[in-house]
DNA sequence: CTAAATAAGAAACTATTAGTATCTTAATTC
DNA sequence: GAATTAAGATACTAATAGTTTCTTATTTAG
């Protein structure tokens, strides 16, 4: 006998799936219940006994995605380079794969409604990826300092961010991230930061 | 007589007031022309024969508060820092400052309709900018050169535009934008990366 | 100064759709 | 096998975006 409805997670995977589709396809701004169903080969009805609008609906499928596949985790990359430039490139090369999963969702259309309604769990999800972020950066300088590359490793979280910061700026603003750009980033930008010397100001 | 109907271009500067601060206070995911007509004292379909959605009367009204009040053009200031640092304080610092404004229009709701239309009035608005921020920055380098400060004024756009491109991605994302941190990016990132002697890549 | 043209403003109307409620029945549990 | 739970279908309600029509104030032209 065939199962005539899906019900659980069975179903909930069903109603996720279709979730990203439309997100891929039609964006956030476009996301309603009514499309998820049909899509979901389920029912409205079905839909709102779960979520409460499409907004949670949209957090809850990626971050279900996120969990399940476990989404090119920076601090789990096993380095391989040589130097603190290889580790670097390597770091945000696997940084930028990340996030091209999530260009995909158009999630820059979700960050809108987002700081509207001061939304805890996204700010959750951003605070949990820096910790990450950060994780995998001070790996890579422990490793130059190892080397005897490096002279700072104690620079503030803020500017340890700011190369993934500006990653994803230009994800969320749609500019093209491409290798070039890393490269750079690298060695205009953060090669001289970490080797700088002193933090005297020179304010004469 | 008084006038007991207005037209022209004083309507229309009270559409925009009204857009503005519906923008303050709502955002931009609550605004529509209902709203609006009621707040400028007119009607919707006066709206209407103008825009065609909340989307271009926002960007309409945003526009022409730039226009009218030049709103801290970066390009315009003039700078009487004894330093790099000092010029790089003050630009950044006027920057943040133009910024504020925007933040208080909740600009960030807008972007995500903006990628999702691909619209080209915000391409143009932010190369727009982006022309203006590289032009001051240039003219702070060159200072710097004269002054025997500084080795690299050759530095690509991409890296040029990365401090307000920082600063933007902290205002989108509502970080705030603190004096510290201003300071934290100068003395850590831009001087490092200005000073920065070789450009040789450290491959090993 | 008056007639014609233009555009503001009011109001009613239509169509869409978000959200809710109700009911039937499949699937599960006890 | 009865009772419980939840899926799925359908219909309903309320809100509202967008349109249309009409009246009249204001401007322009003769």
């Amino acid at each position: 006998m065939v199962q005539k409805r899906r019900r659980g997670a069975d179903l909930e995977q069903a109603i996720y799936q279709a979730t990203l589709q439309i997100l891929k396809s039609k964006g956030f701004l476009n996301l309603n219940f009514a499309d998820v169903a049909d899509l979901a080969k389920t029912s409205k009805s079905v839909i709102y006994r779960r979520w409460q609008t499409p907004f949670s609906l949209a957090i809850a499928a990626i971050q279900d995605k996120i969990k399940t596949e476990n989404h090119g985790r920076t601090d789990e990359l096993t380095l391989t380079g040589h130097s603190l430039r290889e580790d670097l490139l390597q770091l945000l090369h696997r940084f930028i794969i990340s996030m091209q999963a999530f260009r995909d969702f158009r999630i820059a259309e979700l960050l809108g409604e987002a700081t509207q309604k001061q939304n805890t769990t996204i700010q959750q999800l951003i605070s949990e990826g820096n910790a990450i972020d950060l994780n995998a950066l001070d790996h890579v300088l422990e490793r130059a300092k190892k080397r005897g590359e490096i002279i700072k490793t104690d620079l503030p979280e803020e500017i340890k961010l700011l190369p993934f910061d500006w990653l994803r700026f230009h994800l969320f603003t749609n500019q093209p991230l491409t290798e070039h750009k890393l490269e750079l980033l690298i060695d205009d930008v953060l090669l001289p930061s970490y080797h700088y010397e002193s933090r005297i100001n020179p304010t004469q």
